[in-house]
DNA sequence: CTTATGACCGTACCCAAGTACGGAGTCAAC
DNA sequence: GTTGACTCCGTACTTGGGTACGGTCATAAG
């Protein structure tokens, strides 16, 4: 692996990371990969570790980080701030657990009216759909003790 | 239950729903609820089941559903069409399905991370930023083999 | 009668994460 | 020495689910 081997042009990188030309654009507006300089009139060149920053980006957001976050991870990157980055992580983790809460609810919930549904097909109104309004009451009913309007499903 | 207590201003609708007025406004551009007629020069005035149409729109939104999805739920509605119900739910549980597995899997890529990093605290590189970088290389590996460029975390 | 609050309406703006477009320049191959 | 593919650059557009703005009208209370 020779250090800096500035070979690649911009859709080689785009290639090589899997993105889109456009993408990588992207990133360097938002600040997340440098802009190599530009030998006067000519075209930009690229080193393998410009791929792999595309790449960290990609596996970040794989693990649901968003751009915004990516760019504090790259930040703190190369000085190993242990425990910023772990921080960083596990405020993120909060946010899955909740989104892993709230589709499991939902799996349920689905779950259990397509049951009903095939149960009763034919007879009466379908209860997903009567179930949907069902719940528009509950809300109602709800309201009128503790006014916060966040029902839940 | 008075049938078509039209009473409320939109304003009305929007405290009874718990949403914004320029919310509705937004719904009926979408062609989610309807408009009402105006008393020329007048104000539009609203029912319940019109407030009903906003919180039925809300609990679909709750378990997941796009506002295009509603919309067809919506067409569907007061016509007992169960079976197509049914199979927009079911199609949409398929969604739900794939995102938990995804979440899953973050969690579970996160957590191993964090541990890591407890374990190493102040050695080296931090275990998680450089398990991100190891993953591009991963990807790499992975698209030598068959180019489908959707490595897994 | 006046004033305040709210309805009406069109349009513009917000966010994230890109994608698309168009004109000009560069580079390599034939 | 020209063609064709690619780069550069700025700007505008996309999607989804709304929110905000600003001007004009309507309605109710005092």
């Amino acid at each position: 692996m020779p250090l800096h081997e500035s070979v690649l042009t911009i859709g080689g990188v785009a290639v090589e990371a899997g993105v889109n030309v456009e993408t990588i654009r992207f990133y360097q507006r938002k600040g997340l990969i440098r802009e190599p300089e530009r030998p006067l009139g000519g075209i930009r060149r690229y080193g393998s570790a410009d791929v792999d920053r595309v790449r960290f980006i990609k596996s970040a957001q794989r693990l649901g980080f968003s751009l915004e976050e990516i760019g504090q991870l790259l930040r703190l990157d190369g000085g190993m701030q242990c425990s910023a980055a772990a921080q960083l992580a596990s405020r993120h983790l909060v946010n899955v657990y909740a989104r892993l809460q709230d589709l499991n609810r939902i799996e349920a919930a689905l779950t259990r009216l397509l049951k009903q549904c095939a149960r009763h097909r034919g007879e009466v109104a379908c209860p997903l759909i009567s179930a949907l309004h069902a719940n528009t009451n509950e809300t109602r009913r709800l309201r009128q003790k503790r006014d916060g309007t966040h029902s839940s499903v």
